[in-house]
DNA sequence: ATAATCAATCGTAATATTGCAATATACAAT
DNA sequence: ATTGTATATTGCAATATTACGATTGATTAT
């Protein structure tokens, strides 16, 4: 079908599955570092830096967008972008809860 | 095309991708959430309390087996589930690492 | 042996993702 | 106005994902 039935599950649940998918792709990886070393935000440099057409990159940066994870802004002649702080504290927390809830004490499954 | 260009990036950023994509779904984050919560091993159980068919679950079982994230050993007449703490190690590691990255103090993209 | 139960696999349909060429848009410089 | 530069959008082809019914394989109970 290829259509998840988000329905059936929780809106914490969903939003947790919609942040991991944004980031589940090598290029959106890279571009994410590259904007997170830069220390600030990142015009252009992208393309060729990647070995991604300009189309492709400018379809993950778009996904990124979408979902929160960067927002851009327009700095003369090309487009900066930068790492949204509140969504990637939500990111941060989320992930963390979710990953605490192993508390690594089974004693099965030998 | 649908096919990612894996050999253009890092082993490293491939790897976090693909763990990620493994969790990029809600009914696979609820399957994780109920391993951890019975702090147990879970024997079926799981059709039924997801509104998943038997064969979606089992689907789903075995695309986190894969990539390691759960194992599986038969218990008398099922099968049960447990978090593999080995890669779930590797998981909260290489994901801390990759969030810590950001030093949330650009000063940019008001 | 037969029936019952549980999980895996197969086959298939519907939809989503990835990647890029081509094109469009926006703005700056000449 | 025209050219150049940077980014976005569109359209398309190839492949991947999601979901489930049907079937199969394995084990247990009768």
């Amino acid at each position: 079908m290829g259509l998840t039935k988000a329905d059936i599950f929780s809106k914490e649940q969903n939003r947790l599955a919609m942040l991991l998918k944004a980031l589940a792709h090598p290029a959106r990886i890279a571009i994410l570092q590259r904007i997170m070393i830069s220390n600030t935000c990142i015009c252009g440099d992208l393309v060729g830096e990647l070995g991604l057409a300009q189309a492709t990159i400018s379809q993950h940066l778009k996904e990124l967008k979408s979902i929160g994870l960067i927002k851009g802004s327009i700095e003369g002649t090309s487009v900066c972008y930068c790492i949204d702080p509140d969504t990637w504290k939500v990111l941060e927390s989320v992930m963390k809860d979710f990953l605490a809830n192993y508390k690594g004490k089974t004693i099965c499954c030998q």
